[in-house]
DNA sequence: TTGTAAGCGTTATCAC
DNA sequence: GTGATAACGCTTACAA
C-alpha cells in the first residue's frame, strides 16, 4: 500500500520506505499495469481526437500539437476517422466513450449528433474542433480559427480586385457546422449588395472537385470570378476543377484558401490564404480537456485563434466581362 | 458466467438464456468495462502506430489504413510521434508497451534501437514501416514501397535525361534506415562511372531545406543538377532550397519525389514522383500484426508494395555545362 | 448447461 | 505512518 503512494509520489509515506519502494521497484524493473489502475481509479489517462477524414494536411499540426500537450501531462492519444460517415462518426465516439477515454476533441459531420452521443455514454468533456458549438452545455469546449474573420477580409481583398461574382465553400448543408461564418459572407457580400454564392461541396476533395466544377460550367458571365474555400485542401480542389473547364488561377479565377499548408506556397499558382496556428489549436483543445478533467477552471472553455491573410498568386484582378 | 459467454457470442450457453442475457443487456444499455476485460484477459484491443514526426502528409494515409483495418478487427488505434527524437522515441515505445498495446507500427529513427526497446517490454508483434528490416526476429515484420527499384527507376530515368551529378537525399547517417536503398543508387550510380552523391538531411523540412541550399551552393560545374528524394515532403524541401539560390526547377536542377501526395499534381511545376498505394501500407501493416496477434500466420512477413513513375514538370533534360 | 468462487493489479478504507 | 482487507468488473476453472 505504502508502495502505492510512493511510487506515485503522494504524502503519507516515510522517506525510507519512499525510498526503498522506489530503488526495490527500479531493480525489478517494475511497470505499473495502466489496465488494473483504470479499474481501480476510472481514470484511464487517454484522449481521443477525431477528425472527418485523414485526408487534410493541416490535421496533421492538429494532432501534433494535441499529442504534445497530451504527452506533457502523461496522457496518451487515441485517433480516430469518421471517414465522412455519420453513423461511423457515432459509432466510433461510443467506441470511445466505452474506453474512457477521459475527453474527446472531435472535428465533427454534425456538432449536436456527435455532443449528443458523447454525453450519452459519459460526463466527461469534449472539445469542438473548427465548427460553430453551441454553448449551453458547460463541458462542451471549442476551439477554432477565427473563420468569421477570415471570410470578411476574404472578400474585402477580393472586393478591391474588383470581382463580383464570389462563392464560398461550405460544409454541409444539413447541418451547417460553420452556420457564423456563411452568414458573416451573406452580410459583407449583401453590404456591397452581390448576390452570395454557396457551393456546398463537403469536405472530401474529390466531391468537392466535381461540385466546383459543375458551378464552373455555368455560363461565363454567370460564373463565379472567384472562390473562397474553407481549407487549402479544397482550395487545391478548386485548383483542379479550374483545369477540367480549361480555367487558369488567377486569369480566370481567383482561389482564396484556409491553413497555409506547407505546400501552399510551392503551388502553381502560390496560393493565397490564412495563415493559422493550427499546431495551437491541438494543443489548446488538449489543454481545455485537461483542465477540465483533473478539475481545474480553464480560462476560457471557448477560444478563437487568429487568422492573418497572406496573399499570393492565386488571387488576381477581377477580369472586366 | 453464461452471461460473459453470450455476450461474447461464443458456445456452452442454451440459447434461450443467451437471448436474455442479449436482450436485457440491450434494456440497461449495458456496455462492457475494457479495463476490468484488459486486466483479467491480458487483451487490450489496442494497436499502436508512431511516425518519426507529424508533419509528412504521407503518414495520414498510412494512418487511415492502418485505422481502417484495426476497426474492422475490433482495434482501436493509438497513435505517437517520434518528434525526431530518438529519446523520445524509444519513450513513448516504452510507454505503449506499458500499455499492452497487442501490436506496434513504427517508422523509426533506428530500427533496432526501436525494436531492442518494444522487446525488451513486450513479446508482441512490431511492424517496421518504410524502413529495412533485419530478418533475425521472427516477430518483426515490415512493410514498405519498393524504394529499392524507386532509386534505380529514378536513376534511369535521370539518366535519359543526360544527367550526370545526381544527388540522393537520405536519412540519417548514424544509422541508415534505407541502407539497401542507399547502396542501390551506389551501384546504380556505378554501373554508368557516375560519383554518386549523397545529402543527409534527415526527416525535419526545414533542416533538409539548408542542408540541400548548402550542397545547390557549391560552384555551378560541381553542384547536383537532380535531386532524388525519399518523400515528395522533403522533395518539396529541395524546390525551397533552388528558391534559396535562384534556382529553377527543373531548368536548373531537377527533382524527383516519392509518394504522390495530393498536391504534387498541382505544384508549380508539377512534381515527378513515385506513385505508391500509401492506404494499402498502412492497411497491411494492421492485417500483419493482428494475425500474429491472434495467432495466424500472415502469408508473408516482410512485404513490399510496388511503386510507379510518375514523370511530370519537375525534371527536365540536364543543361550543357 | 449452469452456478460458484477465485483472481487479475491497483487504490481506498479503516483500523492500528 | 503503517499494515491489513476489500473492491473495481470481468473471465476462467471447476463443481454441481
Amino acid at each position: 500500500m505504502a508502495v502505492s503512494l510512493a511510487l506515485n509520489g503522494r504524502p503519507g509515506v516515510s522517506d525510507e520506505l519512499r525510498a526503498a519502494a522506489l530503488s526495490l521497484a527500479e531493480e525489478l524493473g517494475y511497470r505499473p499495469n495502466y489496465a488494473a489502475r483504470a479499474l481501480r481509479t476510472e481514470r484511464t489517462s487517454m484522449m481521443g481526437i477525431i477528425n472527418r477524414n485523414l485526408h487534410n494536411p493541416a490535421f496533421l499540426n492538429v494532432i501534433e500539437g494535441f499529442d504534445d500537450e497530451c504527452a506533457a501531462h502523461g496522457y496518451q492519444v487515441m485517433i480516430g476517422s469518421s471517414r465522412l460517415d455519420l453513423a461511423h462518426e457515432l459509432a466510433l465516439i461510443e467506441a470511445f466513450a466505452a474506453r474512457e477515454l477521459e475527453g474527446l476533441a472531435i472535428a465533427p459531420l454534425e456538432t449536436e449528433a456527435a455532443r449528443k452521443t458523447w454525453r450519452r455514454k459519459s460526463e466527461r468533456p469534449i472539445a469542438i474542433l473548427n465548427a460553430f458549438a453551441a454553448r449551453n452545455d458547460p463541458n462542451v469546449l471549442s476551439v477554432r480559427s477565427d473563420a468569421v474573420t477570415a471570410v470578411r477580409l476574404a472578400v474585402e481583398h477580393l472586393r478591391e480586385l474588383g470581382h463580383r461574382r464570389i462563392a464560398l465553400l461550405t460544409g454541409t448543408v444539413k447541418e451547417r457546422s460553420d452556420s457564423d461564418r456563411d452568414s458573416e459572407f451573406i452580410a459583407a457580400m449583401g453590404r456591397d449588395s452581390l448576390t452570395p454564392h454557396m457551393i456546398a461541396c463537403g469536405w472530401d476533395a474529390a466531391h468537392a472537385r466535381a461540385a466546383i466544377s459543375a458551378a464552373l460550367a455555368a455560363p461565363r458571365a454567370q460564373r463565379p470570378t472567384a472562390i473562397i474555400a474553407n481549407s487549402d485542401h479544397l482550395a487545391h480542389a478548386a485548383y483542379l476543377a479550374a483545369q477540367d473547364n480549361g480555367l487558369v488561377v488567377p486569369h480566370d479565377l481567383s482561389v482564396i484558401g484556409h491553413d497555409d499548408v506547407e505546400t501552399s506556397q510551392i503551388l502553381g499558382p502560390p496560393l493565397t490564404t490564412f495563415r493559422t496556428d493550427r499546431y495551437a489549436i491541438g494543443r489548446l483543445s488538449a489543454r481545455l480537456l485537461i483542465d477540465i478533467a483533473e478539475g481545474r477552471e480553464p480560462d476560457d472553455r471557448h477560444i478563437e485563434v487568429p487568422v492573418e491573410l497572406i496573399v499570393r498568386g492565386s488571387t488576381g484582378p477581377a477580369r472586366r466581362d
